[in-house]
DNA sequence: GTTATGTATGTAACCGGTTACACGTTCACG
DNA sequence: CGTGAACGTGTAACCGGTTACATACATAAC
């Protein structure tokens, strides 16, 4: 069932059908009855390629993540899909996104546009960023993208005054030892949480402190990165880790050496995904708005599509969620 | 830069230049070195828009979730689109299966098959299944669906046997009082390990049991329906859920009214989603391969397309992980 | 009544591939 | 040396839309 068939059927050209179809108030209402009418019967949807191959638009974004194995990553994804389908857009998932040979994969042709989001942006970044000749929005601050393109687009939080609300937290709550458990890898997010850690450990030279790091997929390198700050000599009365999934791994290694939480040792997350809440303590946690980071992104890659000059970048304050992980303000310390 | 870019500047026709990309055997040996080396030079990528148009074939498949706010989900989704990328295919995700509009944000038109996970599929599922044109793969137990659609590709696990191995695991390791956590909604999964659990049950008279309900994306729903267990006369010694997001809220609840798991209450999960490890306790779960649900339904899926008479329905085992949430064998019980 | 303006519609080119079919060579075989 | 098969290549139709431009007609203005 194409075009050419409904206009014959509707007794018209296929262009009348056609501006029917995306131009309804350039067609008589009487002709625009008669062309709906036939549509409707013959369940007629144009084809998506032949539409594509016309107007050199797919209607389709690609979105690159990590991983999907981190509720983090599919609450971004999932806002936005929700953001792209309200405008008829679709979205390709590509979570792979730290592989070079996922890279591959993708077919930029495919689609009018980009979301990347956690890859590694520090080595071979400029590289893969250069050969991606669409719009891409990407979830990263964006100025530490000055570099590697010109007026990049981002959807960003202030993690920097994320990590410093946290360790200010900790700090002004009593806690002289604080331990920090960072990313084992090298990527700009890595490098600005661990510039804003630093920054204030600098600023309060009364507070020891401690840095580990971990990657969030390997419980046991996580548990090992805790294990490491219990040994410490002068053992931290906090722990702050750069996600909930790390935060969840301290919280189990604590609890299996008989650690109170928070009585002995405080943690705050960062992330705030939906498990947060689920853990044993609730976690406190430094929140973002994770899935309005990718409908934004979303939102703000199909005005750049357009050509509309939409805000370049946006950025989303976070915000510290206390729970159970930390002491209630006003609770005795060290109780 | 397009194909007859290529071919002129090759010093060729199209059609074998597209012979070339396509059947290389079919072109000389010393045209296709000229072909590829202009192509290299040109960095020519076919369009995909183009290919489509020609061929009836996208070489994307669409994945409907109802989620992907669960880690069960997104391994799913994960192995979905690594067995398609090998294959030069790429996905469309859809996380909200259950909305039904959602739905209408589906051009069949756009994709060559789908693997459908996790949505409603008792009610409105005729009508819905029947709409779908295209070859589809469900991550269902085929049987349920012999009704919906004749001869219905499947990917499935044995759920049945899942919640019969832990509730007989507790029955055997003497608790005769156990508490379940069923899904909140009326779909096959429900019904079939509301049907493994009744059966469970009647086959052991001598063991109380106690059915509750909840929505595993709603902790507090979950909070609920656990201290409804807790509030029972008999309080039982064990509580099963039908994945681990609810066992998650089901320690939560438990350890905020000071019950030990396990020595109080034991607790065994479904799904064993890597979140299971990182709770404490950790989590005795059924573990079911979700990762390769994924990557065996795309296999299957892109095997029917190709029109190869492929296995139509694959069953995974499933197998009883036990962590801290259960009595080690041995330990006595009760302490 | 003629001309200008606007509206509705049709014609045909175009997007960028694939592939059936035709054609020309080369080679083996009788 | 003639014939047919096999192979390599080119021509042109086709996939199913969009849209610039042409055309036809109705209405308004003078």
């Amino acid at each position: 069932m194409n075009i050419r068939e409904i206009a014959r059927i509707a007794g018209v050209s296929v262009a009348t059908v056609s501006r029917c179809l995306n131009q309804p108030d350039k067609v008589s209402a009487a002709t625009r009855k008669k062309i709906m009418g036939v549509v409707n019967d013959m369940g007629y949807t144009p084809s998506p390629s032949a539409q594509s191959l016309s107007t050199g638009q797919t209607r389709t974004v690609a979105c690159v993540v990590p991983t999907l194995r981190n509720e983090f990553f599919g609450q971004l994804v999932e806002g936005c899909q929700q953001a792209l389908g309200r405008r008829g857009y679709q979205l390709l998932v590509f979570s792979t996104g730290n592989d070079p040979a996922a890279w591959n994969h993708l077919n930029l042709r495919a689609v009018d546009g980009l979301v990347i989001s956690g890859t590694d942006f520090t080595d071979s970044a400029k590289e893969r960023l250069a050969r991606i000749t669409k719009p891409y929005v990407i979830i990263e601050n964006a100025e530490d993208f000055v570099d590697l393109c010109d007026s990049p687009k981002a959807v960003y939080i202030n993690d920097y005054s994320g990590v410093q609300m946290a360790l200010s937290h900790l700090y002004e709550t009593g806690n002289r030892a604080i331990g920090v458990i960072s990313f084992a890898d090298d990527t700009f997010v890595t490098r600005r949480r661990d510039k804003a850690a630093a920054d204030f450990f600098t600023a309060h030279p009364d507070c020891a402190h401690f840095m580990a790091k971990s990657d969030y997929t390997d419980l046991d390198g996580t548990l090992a990165a805790c294990e490491a700050l219990l040994a410490k000599k002068r053992r931290p009365t906090a722990i702050f880790t750069y996600n909930d999934m790390i935060a969840a791994g301290v919280l189990r290694c604590l609890a299996s050496h008989g650690v109170n939480v928070p009585e002995e040792i405080e943690v705050i997350g960062f992330d705030n995904i939906p498990l947060a809440r689920f853990l044993t303590p609730s976690l406190s946690t430094v929140a973002a708005p994770n899935r309005s980071l990718g409908e934004k992104a979303a939102e703000i890659l199909l005005e750049f599509i357009r050509g509309d000059n939409a805000a370049v970048s946006v950025l989303y304050p976070v915000e510290l969620v206390l729970r159970e992980s930390t002491r209630q303000p006003g609770a005795s310390k060290k109780s």
